[in-house]
DNA sequence: CATGAATGAGGCTTCATTCAT
DNA sequence: TATGAATGAAGCCTCATTCAT
């Protein structure tokens, strides 16, 4: 399933280290100048590589975007599922969730931002693959939730599970998006607080015992 | 504030007229294949006049791009604007508002994608001009918030009112962003529905009234 | 069935002119060092025009390939034709037939050259439009024994005229492709008296009337 | 005279044996897609060793191909030394000669078609040498004729000879340059049959015995 | 005002050749 | 000797922009 970018060198070993490298590379100047305003000769001399040696590693400058989506989806996934970990008693193993998920957008801001903005640039073979690699994300969530409703913590029809499962991904999600605008009024630790407050009792909630809700 | 597209023509309708064709043929072309897939040939072309004549009322393909994020932002703003129309009383009036940004979005999904995903191209200088149309539209929510804390219907801070504000209008958007998966499980009435019971109530109220909200 | 190179330009007596000096400039540099040693730059700058604008009247190197090779060839066909011209009485026409093809040979031995020995890096698209060329010319001369069949003076079956029509163009294609050799012992005209004679008499017949011939 | 290609390798036996891997690859690459389109690596490939193995045996890929020439004229020169041997009385020998020319020219399509079409792409310094294997061929049908000339059976100014010896060998090449054509009508052996009578007789004794000849 | 031919900088990619192992 | 990773010059082509008509 996954596109296998071919090459010219054999040695396994090699192409891992000089794919890091080069993935490292397009990772800080994609996030400087976007995909397209990046030159496949800047990606090389950033890795460190002569553009003779880098059409060793790629076949196409496209396959450098698909590598760097790639390697995002996997490191995002690995941190989001090394956080998550289903720890935690009741509705704290949601909060956990919440907050582990934001952590990873903050830290890895620089990468969430180019994979988001550059994976429309994929061809139409790979970018069903990296689709696939959000539903992905988003089924990691549902895996909470449905700790939660094991636990009894929760309450969710399938619907609303797969609902609320985008719902909280695409929050988390926000404060990379919008930490330019954000960061001016909150630290990530607000934020986190306010998104778990607004995740689990919505904003109806704040402070208004005496209102109907949901009558 | 609003950058000035410079010209060689001079009459004021007929500048009107053309870029509003223009605009639509390169939304039309963005939507498609992307602003930097797309050439000012093919703007040209799909616009109606030749390529001599699209720069007689553009100076570089950048201004193209910021011609169209203006338009749409201008138009999402006015359709928000008429939508929300602070009627209703109490949470009635947020209620409201949500539908209507969510009807939005899903009327002008083709434009709001190009806005968000190409925006990122204008040139430093463009730039904060848009991301502050961004602003004008989290303003016009917090708008609708101050609204119902009048009303007493909602008890926010300052701060709280300005996360919600965000919020909400990311929560709408994901509409657009997410549709080629949420429109699988989801009709836009759903899943405006399913929106509204999570931003007023959360997720933790689904259905368990024992629970211990908070404590 | 000729392919139409397609280009950006629309003035058809523009495309015209321009295509003229194209082909012009590309057959003296692939004379000098073959199609695949010259480079489109060299093509544009020779015929006196920028990269750019050689690129308006073709869409890819080939391109020029095809439209030398056809170029010449319609120029070689025309020239035959009108040499050939059927006149003269028996076999008087083929002997002026064979005159005529083989000055076309020594006057157009570059462009001839260029073209049989660069065709085949024609693509499999182009190949066949311009191998139907060459027969094109072969039944040139099956006209002209024709002629001289109807007038009595030649004797063939079809199979036979056939293969007399490509053993004449040949031994005339002979000159331009040996002439680096031949033209050391004979002058054109020497070599066209003695290629007359050989296709008429043979070589058995040089002046040896008491030999059997062919009992 | 003969080039001498430089090795980095010194065992002459290696040498010999791996020179003979390289040209058979060479020549089944050049066939299919034309010396300039074929790369040096697939060359190697072919061969069965790898790119830098085959640097061992040559310095550049003009090598390659000047081997190639090399060898294909050896060959097809000792072919033809074998097949005419000057045997047969008369005619007779030519006859045999012509018949053995186009059987090799049959049999070695492929080489003779790369020989001819690539030689032009050899350097200023290789070409002489294999322009003069070309002329040695003539030579080798010098010989035939004068054999002919001095059984009695032709009588040919040292003009004629030369002037003949092109012509046969050019009629023989023809049916390698020609199949694609000539073998929808005829077979190797019609072809062979039309030719001697061609040679010998020409063309206007074809049932014509009444003609005045060349009076 | 409108047109579209002309321009050329610059992008992507290939491939002959070298050289350290 | 054999290998194959590394190199970078050089080729093809695109496309934003200009300007004469």
């Amino acid at each position: 399933m996954p596109k296998n970018v071919e090459t010219t060198v054999k040695d396994e070993k090699l192409i891992k280290q000089r794919r890091a490298e080069l993935i490292k590379a397009a990772v800080k100047l994609f996030t400087e100048k976007g995909f397209h305003r990046t030159t496949t000769r800047e990606i090389a001399r950033e890795a460190g590589f002569s553009i003779g040696t880098l059409y060793e590693y790629i076949r196409t400058k496209e396959d450098v975007l698909y590598l760097v989506c790639d390697d995002i989806y996997n490191k995002v996934s690995d941190r989001l599922r090394a956080t998550i970990a289903l720890k935690g008693d009741g509705v704290e193993c949601l909060k956990a969730a919440v907050a582990g998920c934001v952590k990873v957008m903050d830290d890895m801001q620089d990468e969430v931002l180019v994979m988001y903005q550059e994976a429309k640039s994929l061809s139409k073979e790979s970018l069903p693959y990296v689709l696939n690699k959000e539903l992905e994300m988003v089924k990691l969530l549902e895996d909470v939730l449905d700790h939660c409703i094991r636990l009894g913590a929760l309450h969710l029809t399938e619907k609303e599970k797969e609902f609320y499962a985008h719902h909280i991904l695409v929050l988390c999600q926000m404060w990379a998006f919008r930490r330019w605008s954000l960061a001016k009024t909150f630290t990530v630790h607000e934020y986190t607080a306010y998104l778990i407050d607004a995740i689990l009792y919505g904003i109806s909630v704040r402070k208004a015992p005496s209102i109907d809700q949901k009558s």
